[in-house]
DNA sequence: AGCCAGTCTCGGA
DNA sequence: TCCGAGACTGGCT
């Protein structure tokens, strides 16, 4: 089961992906990526209607810089046993805190994986709820960012982050 | 084997 | 104090 759904933000039209698992995928407004093929249109299952106004709740919550209260459930089975250590890592990272790849690396276990850290935000298939960008470097620079830096730095400023300083 | 969204160290402004 | 290059890192494809 794959549905697709838009959801309209101030910041633009972002597409959440589902699974019968919950919430797969967003896609940043502009990203046209491999859309999972549709189902039938007219016919979204109730429970995915459910998902979807959480997810359009927590994203709108969090594009207004304030934690969502409430997220759907996420389907992170794609990516492998660290990426998901990871990305629940991520989720435990309060709105308008920031971390480092190090920090991140320790808290799954990993102390000095922190390279392979940056990999797995990389391969967040979530970002905003999964908050990669509120990862950065040990120096507090801003490090890199698979969606854009510019996102990053937007992301940051909506949440109050100030950067280097 | 080769890629990185990192981090540390050291040398030169 | 502030970069830039180099070496080393750990997990992914």
């Amino acid at each position: 089961m794959n549905c697709s759904l838009p959801i309209s933000t101030s910041e633009g039209r972002f597409v959440a992906h589902y699974s019968s698992q919950g919430l797969v995928q967003l896609d940043f407004p502009g990203d046209h990526r491999p859309a999972p093929a549709r189902e039938s249109n007219d016919e979204i299952p109730a429970q995915v209607r459910s998902w979807h106004d959480l997810t359009t709740t927590s994203l709108k919550t969090s594009l207004a810089g304030r934690p969502p209260k409430e997220l759907p459930p996420l389907d992170l089975s794609a990516g492998t046993i660290f990426q998901r250590q990871v990305w629940h890592a991520l989720l435990q990272i309060a709105a308008g805190k920031t971390r480092s790849y190090a920090d991140i690396a320790s808290r799954v276990g990993k102390p000095g994986a922190a390279r392979a850290v940056g990999g797995a935000c990389g391969a967040n298939p979530i970002p905003v709820l999964v908050p990669c960008h509120r990862v950065l470097a040990a120096n507090h620079r801003l490090g890199g960012f698979s969606g854009g830096l510019d996102w990053k730095r937007r992301l940051l400023a909506l949440e109050g982050v100030e950067l280097s300083g």
